[in-house]
DNA sequence: CGACGGTAGATTGTCTACAGTATGTGATCG
DNA sequence: CGATCACATACTGTAGACAATCTACCGTCG
């Protein structure tokens, strides 16, 4: 038992470093998401270990993690190469991360406190506004918060680590097509809060499904019209 | 261009003994998902090393990948220990599980071809007779191998490989209880194979819910029996 | 008798060194 | 002139060693 009780969140936590191998892995996702390391490149460790500044052992660890998750490809005595995604598997990963934001979406709607329902309200607001001022980067961020959100009121761990994945690689796929599907996009987030309030799990896995079809549809035709460069 | 064509297969691969890390993953997976490893373990890098007859290197990346895939905790400077689920953890993944199989039956139903389907006949049957022999063994291969090609004709590696992990980490959890749900299990398969037949993906997606929805209460129950002692 | 401080043990985190293997290049032979 | 073989190179795979950190125990003080 403490003596006195702290205020939540009272403590700063004191900034730990960290395992080295946690911050090398994201500094090289950081690196590969913003396409710095272009997908096929060869990543050779101990150039890694010279440029990060440190010993080649945390940076196999961040490799190997990165392989796991899909990020690289750890090709054995002969080293990591940034996985380059086909088409094929481009839209698989669609495919399924419309299938868990679609079932986020049917258990938000089973559990979601009315509190939660007036933070998705907030997002909602936040996202128009700044589509209105065109304000790109803020509606993607805004975006993506609706949607975590989302996941989180769907009260699923399991289910939100692997949308978490899925809709990071997704991203970083479809990045070079800088998307923006404005007002419209808003408007179906609306209407998912609707039906998440009336406690449809129909109507909002169905809403979901469809605000996700587009958003795919939205992105492969940007990527063909990438692709014919 | 080879100078004569060999026939496919006929080369043994000469057994490579691949990674040592690989080696030290699978040996250490196996000691968990058969429980001689408890849930709550400390896992010590030197006594595995030891044990292993390995350095400490391979035990750690393969504990790494261990914890990257649920089965371990990872607790800096302190080490790892056995991934020791809660009962709603467990839900949540058999809620994904459902949802991960039933995505797959709809997609087998899309893509399947015919002779994917006459295998997944001889699956049925084979499975049939073993659960008429009561040969447990079997009837648990035969059951993995089932729902493993209806994913494979789904044709969607990206799903595939996540069911592959969600559905390992339900059954370590569920092992305890050697369910057996005999006859009526393997009815519903057929039931399924129907479906996917007619490519009627609605009602395979059904069927497949209904089915895993079944194993869970099957599990559940079995669950709480346990949950006396 | 309870709480605090110090010390010892053990374990992880990191670095350096060595061995094994695949790749690319150049010389040699048909 | 082309193909093949041998060599050199570079990188990964593994092992061993050192430093930092956490846990637990014990003695001491209020």
């Amino acid at each position: 038992m403490l003596s006195a009780e702290l205020p939540q969140g009272a403590v700063p936590k004191l900034e730990r470093p960290g395992p080295l191998r946690e911050r090398v892995y994201e500094a090289l996702l950081e690196l590969i998401t913003s396409r710095t390391l272009p997908p096929g490149q060869h990543l050779v460790e101990s150039e890694l270990a010279g440029q990060l500044g440190v010993s080649r052992q945390p940076v196999r660890e961040a490799l190997q993690r990165l392989s796991n998750e899909g990020w690289v490809d750890l090709r054995p005595a002969q080293g990591a190469f940034v996985h380059a995604p086909t088409d094929e598997e481009a839209d698989q990963l669609l495919t399924v991360r419309t299938l868990l934001e679609a079932e986020a979406a049917r258990l938000a709607a089973a559990n979601a406190t009315s509190a939660g329902i007036r933070e998705l309200e907030a997002l909602c607001a936040v996202g128009e506004e700044a589509a209105r001022r065109e304000d790109v980067e803020t509606v993607v961020d805004t975006n993506a918060a609706f949607h975590s959100k989302v996941m989180e009121l769907a009260g699923n761990a399991v289910l939100a680590e692997l949308a978490a994945r899925v809709d990071q690689r997704v991203r970083w796929y479809y990045t070079p097509v800088a998307r923006q599907r404005g007002a419209r996009s808003w408007q179906e987030h609306r209407e998912l809060i609707a039906a998440i309030t009336d406690r449809d799990e129909q109507r909002a896995t169905g809403v979901m499904r469809t605000h996700t079809e587009h958003t795919r549809a939205s992105y492969q035709s940007h990527s063909w019209e990438e692709g014919q460069g």
